[in-house]
DNA sequence: CTACCATATTCCCGTGTAGTGATATACTAG
DNA sequence: CTAGTATATCACTACACGGGAATATGGTAG
């Protein structure tokens, strides 16, 4: 055995395939235009298909699936669905994804210069 | 127009795309275990087969992808490659991912006590 | 009622990819 | 050199899923 750093907190094979379902939801360029559209406050489904330029079905299905895992609520009125944000955290995971791809972005230049 | 919060940065298509490919990566339970048993040290391939019952090709398919994405790093030393997570926002990222199961475990909890 | 509109759902097709066994590569021991 | 071990890669199968057209659902207007 090697020396090892303790493990803070142990992930069963259960929890891990529900993190990763979730990651699932989120690794879709639609779902995230969506979302990110979403960000800026409440929209229809009729805005969101203008947004984001995907067509009507596909928007729907997007909205449901992220609806069922819980990223988005809906709220009903007349023939509207109003869709919001519902898991905050979204925020922070894209924000983390984020300054991963300038660190990477930012080694390649080093690269470049070098 | 309805009135909406102001959007703190918007993303490109482009970026989200990018950010998508990144999620992809973690969303998968086999890649998540193995940087899970990862995230106590470094491990050789072996060592990772025999920790997750994955097979051989399973897991240094894998490896290569995390590698290719920059999740984990590679050290060889004659037979044996040594693998370590090299992209730390992995635990951040699980971390917002697990508090997140948990809000939902605890509402489901509170439903079914109501 | 009928006509119309916004949204949801169904069906189908094509693609991507996880899993697996066999094989290739690279290194070590003798 | 040969044999053996650790790892990587190839070829293949099976399946999940995104995109899109058509259709269904549910609500509104006249």
């Amino acid at each position: 055995m090697r020396p090892i750093a303790p493990s803070p907190e142990v992930l069963s094979p259960e929890v891990l395939s529900l993190i990763a379902e979730r990651f699932r939801i989120l690794a879709e360029p639609a779902r995230l235009r969506l979302l990110s559209t979403l960000m800026a406050g409440e929209r229809t489904v009729s805005e969101l298909v203008e947004d984001t330029g995907l067509n009507q079905a596909n928007v729907s299905k997007h909205l449901g699936i992220l609806r069922s895992s819980g990223f988005v609520s809906r709220r009903k009125e007349g023939l509207y669905s109003f869709y919001h944000v519902s898991d905050p955290s979204v925020f922070d995971l894209c924000t983390i994804m984020c300054s991963r791809l300038e660190v990477d972005a930012a080694s390649r230049t080093n690269l470049l210069g070098a």
